[in-house]
DNA sequence: GTCTATAGATAGATAGAC
DNA sequence: GTCTATCTATCTATAGAC
């Protein structure tokens, strides 16, 4: 799906240097963190000099900003799905499960979002990704939570954003995380949320 | 104990500009990251410039150690306690509730060793540290772990760390906090850990 | 303990040739 | 799309006066 043969050419294709570009500016912001990543860093990175990285993005903030944005898609349509569903109970199984999912399969955007304050403050600056956030609180824990409520859920998140950073987690297949994350979860919002199964 | 009046001196006391040092740029670590914290930025917090912090202290990195020195003094103080203890429960039990206490007693520090990939490299690079977090392990999930008590304990952390930093949580007391905290670590390892009550 | 001044490196960003 | 060259701002760190 994302291999299409008519761009590939011979000398290692082309045509997607801007996404081997986000590819290496991710991984490099969620070892080092946005500030510990240098221009420089992701142009050696990639063989090629500060220059050719201008090429393709204006400033570094628009580097982050498309870095994000297919993590916070792939949010929009879960929070967008779960609120389709007739029940509360299968409004917060969806958005947890969705959840669970978006983390794991973008995880060095979420060790990134996390770790680091300025993407963090980059987003969070995003009005859209606000209401965003806050539909996605409700689905979890309800429109009128209380003060226990939004603690678990922080908790919950926290806990959750750690599967793509800790390093003890290496080698441990995406089955087990999985599991066990949503387990933890589950268990950490299920005596605040409003949601019964 | 930290408040010896023999020091204090006429305009806004002398000799503890040193921890007065240590207080800001911790604020400052806390908000923006190690990375994204200068000399200057500290200095200015001050009200000095950059060449009396370096007075102080030799390099940034001096300033982080000493910045993290507290914490792991007393993170070191709770896990020998816990080992004293002689049944596998207690040694749990007096770990976790202590880890929680020092999690919000440090939040500032919490906040900074979790985002911050510079402190998390400084801190980790230290063997002392290394063997000190291996033996907090072991009281929390035992000696040899399945892989899925390992993914809890790091799903654990990270709930625990956010205590420190998440925006949701200001104005929340620590007592509710405490026992989110303490009900979400309880929950998220027991199905995993060998101690039992 | 605090200052001015400055060194040396590197940051983000731009101009213009190829 | 990539290069060389360069700008300006800022960074960590040092030297030496007060």
């Amino acid at each position: 799906m994302d291999e299409s043969p008519a761009t590939a050419k011979a000398p290692g294709r082309r045509g997607d240097s801007r996404q081997r570009l986000l590819d290496a500016a991710l991984n490099l912001f969620a070892r080092n963190g946005v500030n510990g990543t240098s221009l420089q860093m992701i142009a050696d990175e990639m063989g090629v000099t500060k220059a050719a990285v201008y090429h393709q993005f204006n400033s570094k903030d628009q580097i982050v900003g498309a870095v994000a944005a297919p993590a916070l898609t792939q949010l929009d349509a879960t929070v967008t799905a779960a609120e389709r569903l007739s029940t509360r109970w299968e409004q917060f199984d969806a958005m947890l499960t969705g959840l669970v999912r978006l983390v794991l399969e973008n995880s060095e955007f979420a060790a990134t979002l996390q770790r680091d304050p300025e993407m963090g403050r980059l987003i969070r600056a995003d009005e859209w990704f606000a209401s965003l956030t806050a539909r996605m609180d409700t689905l979890l824990i309800g429109a009128s939570p209380e003060p226990e409520a939004r603690v678990a859920l922080a908790i919950a998140g926290g806990g959750l954003m750690v599967a793509g950073i800790d390093p003890a987690l290496t080698g441990i297949d995406h089955q087990t995380i999985s599991t066990v994350l949503l387990e933890s979860a589950r268990s950490t919002l299920a005596p605040h949320t409003d949601a019964r199964a």
